[in-house]
DNA sequence: TAGATTGTTAATCGATTAACAATC
DNA sequence: TAGATTGTTAATCGATTAACAATC
């Protein structure tokens, strides 16, 4: 029976993941703390030592966690060593941007289905992957057993490509248009939100020149 | 004096926001329910009730909230009516996208300046701006009085890009590259790392592979 | 050994949910 | 009026932090 993780802690793991990996990267230490770990994150010593007890990751006294097996642990637990097949349907530039991008099968993604309704896109190629006529996914879904649907396309034709997607067999999707796409229960939706992540920005520039006013405000006083 | 907002209840703002946009849009309807919100967004009504108490605005018992109200408060209180100008670096094909997608003026950004190292790239112009040598950036930030910097170079320059963007005078950073920015900490950094949001689907697959196996031992003993 | 760091429990903090009086 | 929905308080839930004994 496995513990149910928190969200949060959930939320965690890709970050303990990246510190570990770097810290491989740079140093030739074997062992890392949670006092090194939360540093690096800003965040309490306490609460990553708490995150391992999640991972069954035994650490050391005195010593620290073995990094390289505190980052196995977690590529294992993330899935990272599973590879995962995708498709993705929307080839303008963020689509050419994601179909590109190598970081990825690290993590275990590797896009091998590239589908667009576009006559100028359809013949194309993006690394080793020709793009397809989006009629085609059907048929391509069940052939290579794909799960994973990444929608790039724009938000008016988002959501009548997810339930083709969901038709074809798709049980995971990576959304980038800007919208709440309308799924059953069962099928996860990732939501990549890049207005609604500006959304922090936006709020931070406001308090920042509020501030700035009242610096001018106060000075004026004076 | 303001009350500070809990951070969870400020995730849910830009999400309130759009629900209340796309309703105005779709419905000839002035007021909008904490239950109807609720439903759009799966969550539990006296959250939303609780949310709009931070935001001052009056509901009416047995009617609902005034949504145009709704969501110009927000966009107020988000600060996308404040006019963002904003300068990226690194126009590769996930640059083009950002520079080149219309929405975000919605949400009060507007990217007046590109930057690039590759002599391929400058010149070429995306929409109405033109790419710039990375060397003219700068000059370009006072000259403008720029505060937004995006960066979507590899992760290999992101940390130099981001040290000249701060000596130039930029406050707020939108990282797009995969590792996490040493920066001052008067600094804002939004980070959008695309990796560690795959981890989510990544975990779901492993959790729904399990399960499908999980179903075939079972129907193998019974 | 002395000292540093883990593992874990208990205390604290804060966010979510339930409940219901107030209100239109 | 009756009934639906807000606004708000209190109860609950869950995550974070503090503390410290166990351990190498």
């Amino acid at each position: 029976m496995e513990k149910q993780i928190p969200r949060p802690t959930l939320e965690r793991f890709p970050k303990y993941y990246q510190v570990a990996s770097s810290f491989l990267n740079k140093y030739n230490e074997l062992y890392i703390s949670s006092v090194y770990l939360s540093e690096c994150l800003s965040m309490d010593d306490s609460q990553v030592r708490r995150d391992m007890m999640y991972l069954d990751i035994g650490g050391k006294p005195r010593v620290g966690y073995n990094a390289g097996e505190l980052r196995n642990t977690l590529a294992h637990y993330l899935g990272y060593f599973n590879l995962n097949e995708a498709l993705l349907v929307g080839t303008g530039h963020l689509g050419k941007a994601i179909a590109a991008y190598k970081g990825f099968e690290d993590y275990g993604l590797r896009i091998i289905g590239l589908f667009d309704v576009s006559e100028e896109e359809i013949g194309k190629k993006i690394g080793k992957v020709t793009v397809q006529p989006l009629s085609k996914m059907k048929s391509f879904v069940p052939k290579h057993n794909i799960r994973i649907g990444i929608i790039t396309t724009p938000e008016s034709s988002a959501q009548s490509v997810v339930d083709m997607m969901i038709a074809a067999g798709i049980k995971a999707v990576w959304n980038f248009a800007p919208l709440r796409l309308l799924v059953p229960e069962d099928i996860f939706v990732q939501d990549e939100n890049l207005a609604e992540s500006f959304s922090f920005i936006s709020h931070f520039m406001k308090q920042f020149e509020k501030k700035k006013t009242n610096k001018v405000i106060i000075k004026k006083i004076q």
